[in-house]
DNA sequence: GTTCGCCTTGTGCGGATGCCCAATATCGAC
DNA sequence: GTCGATATTGGGCATCCGCACAAGGCGAAC
């Protein structure tokens, strides 16, 4: 029946797929519609067909991989049994960007699009508050104070390492590791483990 | 005698200022050579007369915003008598910059356009290395584990949180000292204070 | 087989871009 | 005053931009 319509959502989906691609790539203004056409193999006219304009495609492009990536890494996160492994996890997940790759790129461009764009902040402000509610609850369930703090603070600084790590790739989650979990290790009245007397 | 040179001088001034205040505006990649002109005041032509290209313009003014931000944040913090009053001035440095203000916003910029030039990554990257070396010193003083990755994970967390603040104004020093007071407060074997027990 | 609706293409338009360049202004040296 | 070096201007060129649009498939419904 609607294979018209299935092939259409195809080449929407390869468009979103290019213009992630893209915006890692020269960065968020510099996607061009005819840049995004080519990589996606489509004709120029089809991105206003499916899309009412570059930069609408940019920001549901950018926000879906966002929901994705950020699901990815809550989800095992919240199945940790202790702290020490959670954060094992979270840092696994730091691990494997290395702040050049389209991932870490795309999230950093996007925080700057998003800055400047009242629409797009409240939406990327959501699936951040979606990642740190989850991030809190685990730690609550962990025994850290401040739980909410704590996971504004690690959402922080995991995106702020990806930052300087494009700069210095010597700043592994093995570097980090150990001072990230003086954040999560324990509060100061619920040692989860090793909280030495 | 040079008074032709010093106004030379001058226009070179105005133009890295209009520049940085464009990149913060519009964005890294949206400057244009007569956008920046408009804004010092000048022809379009001098853009090309005192600088090889808009993208050097860019690295000049940006590199030294962040030069000038840096010394003045590094600059308190060592002469802090003790961890506490030292994070209590990072703290203010960073609740002194919203996320959306022209110095938050060039540094970020400047960030994700050092990740595709390896040359303006090599000078951003000695930038932040200095002040991390310089805050390493000053935790080492102060007792701290760690200093160089604890170092390392304050200067991510505060990039980073600037980061989510833009999307987030509630992410207040107020809100992430308690939390980051952990990470400088006291290394497992030399607490500085109140360190209860 | 015809009609209809969605998808797709290439081209065109007005405008903006980076950079170059000839012409001009400014000012100290002599 | 004249000269020469430096600073400055505005315009021009080739190229690219976002978006609109007419024209053409192409499968499904009838």
């Amino acid at each position: 029946m609607a294979t018209a319509a299935e092939k259409g959502e195809q080449v929407r989906r390869r468009l979103r797929r290019a213009a992630v691609e893209l915006i890692a790539e020269t960065g968020w203004r510099a996607v061009t519609t005819r840049g995004v056409a080519e990589r996606a193999g489509v004709g120029a006219g089809l991105v206003h067909y499916h899309f009412p304009s570059v930069e609408a495609l940019l920001r549901e492009a950018a926000l879906g991989l966002m929901r994705e990536v950020a699901e990815r890494a809550a989800e095992p996160m919240e199945r940790a049994a202790d702290a020490d492994e959670g954060l094992r996890l979270l840092l696994g997940a730091l691990d494997a960007h290395t702040g050049t790759d389209p991932v870490s790129l795309v999230f950093l461009e996007t925080y700057l699009a998003a800055a400047r764009d009242a629409d797009l902040g409240a939406r990327v402000g959501a699936v951040i508050a979606e990642f740190r509610g989850r991030t809190a609850r685990w730690l609550r369930r962990c025994g850290t104070a401040e739980p909410e703090r704590t996971a504004a603070v690690l959402a922080g600084a995991v995106d702020g390492l990806l930052l300087h790590r494009a700069l210095d790739p010597a700043l592994t989650a093995a570097a980090v590791g150990p001072v990230l979990h003086r954040v999560v290790g324990a509060g100061p009245s619920a040692p989860t483990e090793g909280g030495r007397g």
